[in-house]
DNA sequence: GCCAACGTTGGC
DNA sequence: GCCAACGTTGGC
């Protein structure tokens, strides 16, 4: 199983959001990014489990945990001319951009902010605190996971 | 293929 | 609101 972290603007779309949508489960759309392309396309797969990131808000910081239920397919929003995530150079016949399906699991006890991430030397690897990194989805390592999750408890 | 200009992200 | 970082665009 692989381990992932994305990013979304709770003002947008929040973890709340996600709990309340039928089935808890909502399509992880408007990625318009290449290398968060890929990662959509190639290697989220089945049953991995996600990190929900909250991103320019007040706090920031992971705030629960979601799992892939639907392998990468393509992101219809970019087709339509309405949705703000339209592009005109994807072709349905060749789609550009790629989503998945995600699927509430649990929130996190208390957030697990950005702030507090930076502070353990077990963690100055992960992709999220890289200098300059703004990929909105990106790899986590399990000794990563796990020891976040050792956070969320030890409070 | 280079690179300046521009737009976006996202923490602070 | 500021600004650093970085991706994209487009002229040449």
């Amino acid at each position: 199983m692989n381990y992932w972290l994305m990013k979304s603007e709770p003002e947008v779309f929040g973890i709340n959001d996600l709990y309340q949508k039928p089935g808890q489960t909502e399509h992880w759309d408007g990625v318009r990014n290449y290398q968060a392309r890929n990662m959509l396309r190639d290697a989220m797969k089945l049953g991995d489990r996600v990190f929900f990131y909250h991103s320019n808000c007040d706090l920031p910081g992971i705030v629960g945990i979601m799992e892939v239920v639907k392998e990468g397919y393509p992101d219809d929003t970019a087709f339509d001319p309405d949705n703000i995530h339209f592009d005109p150079k994807s072709d349905p016949e060749n789609p550009r951009w790629m989503m998945v399906d995600v699927k509430y699991v649990r929130t996190l006890s208390r957030t697990i902010s950005l702030k507090e991430l930076k502070l353990h030397p077990e963690l100055a690897d992960m992709a999220l605190l890289r200098r300059g990194n703004r990929l909105s989805i990106m790899p986590v390592s399990v000794a990563e996971w796990d020891f976040i999750l050792g956070l969320e408890l030890a409070v």
